[in-house]
DNA sequence: TTCAAAAGCTTAAACGTTTAAGCAACTGGG
DNA sequence: CCCAGTTGCTTAAACGTTTAAGCTTTTGAA
């Protein structure tokens, strides 16, 4: 790597010190009474040795590093990398860089990856926390750093977060089934505390009182996020054959996926057969010849207050809290065209 | 945010100087003789204020950062987010860390990002460069920024890259369609001066003549990546109603999928009216009654490839060129359960 | 007993910035 | 023509590390 030019470089052609250098290029010489003719000379040999300011640098002066660590369970799924893109872009715009982790869902793996950025010194954190990451969540709040978690949250902590209404979400979703006239309406869902799949399922319960049907747990399937593709063909199975399920809803984008496989590997008929619905968008549904009904969260806008919620932290501009929570709609007819490449 | 402890805090606790916490801290004890009491006491008053290194601070004085910058076309490309998962693996487990950057595919965009991540004094960039960004890449060499290039490079420079042997793999995969015994077969691919995009369509000219038949200008059908959407839907209405084709290659991931949604818009049915291959995976594919053959890039390998090659650059062990060029293997059945994760 | 070597520490400089404080030379009102 | 105020700069310290160099004190062989 070239030596990069430092104010010193700058200084030294221009035969003035480092100060003057750094008031002029920091827009400060004015109150700072540089001359004009000075400032001028001072920026012209800076653009000369396409001088570029060492951001470590400044950092270990300021505190700051502009940079904010990004935590989700896996940069690889869909749902994410959607949001790490707009966060990209959000924080890029303002003059932040983005670093990112992945948590696999296991939070003695997200403590890890937090730490290792926290010694980077990023400036705070934007995370989609796991199941039972209270504590190290807790800790986050205890040393002040600013953080805002994205997609879950913890009832218990009063911590900032934005996410969208999982209960009335499900609801609609289910609803949309039932309004089919579906009595007998399935559920898969990943085995977590995780409020947001709790409320998935609350939403699911709701929407079957308010149809006049009783909740059965033996049409509520939980599988484990690690060996979810071998759980899941049982809980299909179980659903067709033996509770007799007309109808089923997942939880997630990739339960829905897996699910549909499975559906599809039996020989069944979407939704002739058997209907489904599902939370999250893929660019699967588009293929299918019946259109898949599915919740569609509003991700840019996730993304976009997640950032802008953890800056205001970060400057200290927001001592309250900050619990946004959009609402996500139905999608049950396919795009228009346009829509589609952001899906 | 806490005030973070620093050296100076566990030496004013032990009651030494900073350096010898230094020395202890980085196992360097030993030789700079200090004594093994006062290295056990340092250690556990560090341990007791939770000290965590100042990488901000270590990185001015080292000059390394210990991150890399990933600059891909669109980190929400599963192709793109895929990669950068193994990436971030790859450099965490060599503590690493990635700061990451979409270009969109414009070369004054992938400049701008290059420019914003090279003042955050990145070690090296692992880049999927785009069309007409040459001059920038001189610039780096020029510069001896470490860096390199993945799943596209350029032949006029004399770069580090990592990419797959795209002449074969299209030549494979149109030579399947052709051993079925069409004669026609179109190809569709971005509008594009990128060699890899080349490749694939010499590739799949070279199959045709494998197989005795002649290239003919009017089956390749090429689309601007901003306005694929409206372009592809003439190019797919052009191959199948003018020049009567019996199948299309399409070249990346985001052009099949559109691709098939146009055969699909039309009512073809696939394969019997319309015969496909495409680049890349997809999630997609595996819900088609109708398997999909396409390319599978080692995405995993390419990663760890690039960091490998860019770490030894950045370590100054790799003075000569390091030009990698894997396999992509046509797939034509669909992949064990236990294979779908990570496609 | 002498003193070179070893042991155990400290000092100081450096990385590239920022910024408060200080200094010298000039200006102009009384 | 005196000096307060202004102008235009420099000095120095600080951020948290690393590391070469230096300084005592102790040790032990001759």
């Amino acid at each position: 790597m070239k030596k990069r030019v430092s104010l010193k470089d700058i200084a030294d052609v221009v035969g003035v010190s480092t100060s003057l250098v750094s008031y002029v290029l920091n827009n400060k010489g004015k109150e700072n009474r540089v001359s004009e003719e000075t400032a001028k000379r001072i920026r012209e040999v800076a653009r000369e040795l396409n001088y570029q300011p060492n951001q470590i640098a400044r950092s270990l002066k300021s505190q700051r590093s502009q940079s904010i660590g990004l935590i989700v369970a896996d940069i690889s799924n869909p749902f994410f990398s959607n949001m790490a893109r707009t966060i990209e872009d959000e924080a890029h715009s303002r003059n932040y860089t983005v670093i990112f982790g992945s948590s696999d869902e296991n939070s003695t793996k997200l403590k890890k990856v937090l730490d290792f950025l926290t010694t980077r010194q990023v400036d705070g954190f934007i995370i989609a926390p796991t199941e039972g990451c209270e504590e190290t969540v807790r800790e986050l709040m205890k040393n002040k750093t600013p953080f805002v978690l994205i997609d879950r949250y913890f009832e218990s902590l009063s911590a900032n977060y934005v996410i969208i209404d999982n209960f009335q979400a499900s609801r609609d979703a289910v609803s949309h089934l039932l309004e089919k006239g579906y009595t007998r309406v399935g559920l898969v869902s990943y085995r977590s505390e995780l409020i947001h799949f709790r409320n998935r399922v609350r939403g699911y319960e709701e929407a079957l009182k308010n149809a006049g049907i009783t909740p059965d747990a033996k049409y509520v399937k939980e599988v484990s996020y690690d060996t979810f593709e071998t759980e899941m063909k049982k809980a299909v199975r179980e659903l067709i054959f033996e509770d007799k399920a007309e109808a089923i809803f997942f939880c997630t984008n990739t339960l829905a996926i897996e699910g549909l496989k499975q559906i599809f590997g039996l020989g069944r008929k979407v939704p002739e057969e058997i209907d489904v619905v599902a939370f999250d968008q893929s660019i699967a549904y588009d293929f299918f010849e019946y259109f898949i009904p599915h919740i569609s969260q509003p991700i840019k806008e996730i993304g976009q207050e997640a950032v802008r919620v953890l800056l205001e932290q970060i400057n200290g501009e927001n001592e309250g809290d900050a619990r946004i929570c959009l609402k996500a709609k139905l999608k049950s007819h396919p795009a228009p065209a346009d829509e589609l490449k952001t899906a």
